[in-house]
DNA sequence: ATGTAAACCTGATAATTGTCACAATCGTTT
DNA sequence: AAACGATTGTGACAATTATCAGGTTTACAT
């Protein structure tokens, strides 16, 4: 972790995406004056699962993964966060210590904002509170498709969702690639299964025409065959 | 569905394991003009999913199982409720449709609150405001447990998991049988399992002298043991 | 450019879990 | 009490997935 040139939070650009955006002039200020903004290298450790963090992260730019230590010692990536997410307001809201790691995918520029002054913008500010609670009613929403998906679909069909996923979240890159760069073991974890398994199906994928591959990069060729194998229904 | 003789919410026993218990007095009483008190009959569908509620329900008293229908036909039960559950918050404030249906495991008495209402609370009573944020990000919590539980650990690890689970929720009735009544098939839908699979570990179970059964009753006899099955880290 | 560790890939095999078919039991209705 | 359907239970088998044991390629530091 190093730390790197703060951005005036009034002019940033993830306001449009990103909770903060409901915030007053004001209150962006009072942000700016207690920040600290830090960058970490491609994966570093943000916030180790276990800790009680005193404040949370907002991504300004930069790619990350929430990964689950489970008891075997594999892990299991929950959630990815990007470009305006915030990052540790579950584990501070609740005031319980984060379930999860928040590793760096890639050089990754964060903002953080102390835990004192965000009670204070839930206290002051409704508007704020309330879009803060809408934030984590849709994580709960994601997480419980995440347990059907996990608890009734096979490898392959989560595969083809775990693909269409990354597609909405991060989109493609000017070679039609999508935007992210994952490991086979990382997509492993993403899906649940071991990395041998993963490998073979993206083979199987690439075979049928489905996606192509180079290297760490991914293109999906084929998104409606895709949703038909992941069985989307919404 | 039938109605109920209301209980006014001053004097109602719930509010201890309540997040209604942080409003105002005055601001019960406006939740007992405008509430509706209903009784669901074991089975019956309190709210479907896809749909979307007009308001929460509060569960006086009774068992409910939050039941997600996959594509392939198949229900997961995600959640449990009882005495003093929000039914539908999250969908509610998300302003999304129900990803579950919530359904009566036996007869429940149920206070209906509208969305206005809920708001009004949120957006005058910082303390409720915030206790609802904590209820939201302890359930998204819960459900990255879920996750990783269910993406690592096998049926035999999760089964015993599930039987904990249950016993920490509901405790035992006086004969020290679980105090819940589920079908195998209702087992299996937690678990995530075929029914057959399930009966057969249930059986394993008993024969290994780490519960008993009785019909529709399970009593727990060696928690440790189970413990040390399901591999539980805290 | 070269050595080395990590990542990727493949094959063989074992373990887990699902599916189908059917029998036994229980509870409810008639 | 009989009859019906729903639930529970069992066996055989198939499908899915994990594991182990290797090879090959890639990335990176020296």
């Amino acid at each position: 972790m190093s730390s790197a040139i703060p951005v005036h939070c009034k002019e940033c650009s993830v306001h449009n995406n990103c909770v903060l955006g409901h915030l007053t002039p004001e209150e962006l200020e009072q942000i700016d004056r207690d920040k600290g903004c830090s960058i970490f290298k491609k994966g570093q450790i943000i916030m180790p699962q276990g800790s009680k963090p005193s404040g949370v992260y907002c991504v300004f730019n930069g790619k990350v993964k929430f990964t689950r230590l489970g008891s075997e010692g594999r892990d299991h990536i929950i959630r990815l966060g990007t470009k305006g997410d915030l990052l540790g307001y579950r584990s501070v809201l609740a005031n319980e210590s984060l379930s999860a790691s928040i590793v760096a995918l890639e050089d990754t520029q964060v903002c953080f904002i102390p835990k004192s002054l965000l009670l204070n913008f839930i206290n002051e500010n409704v508007g704020f509170s309330l879009s803060m609670m809408q934030q984590a009613c849709q994580d709960l929403g994601e997480s419980g498709k995440m347990i059907t998906n996990l608890a009734q679909k096979n490898v392959r069909q989560r595969l083809a969702e775990v693909l269409l996923m990354l597609n909405a979240k991060f989109g493609k890159d000017q070679d039609d690639f999508l935007d992210v760069k994952l490991s086979r073991e990382e997509y492993a974890n993403m899906v649940g299964t071991a990395t041998e398994t993963l490998i073979r199906l993206l083979s199987d994928f690439k075979i049928e025409g489905l996606i192509e591959t180079n290297v760490k990069r991914v293109k999906l060729v084929d998104e409606i065959k895709l949703a038909n194998i992941a069985q989307l229904e919404n």
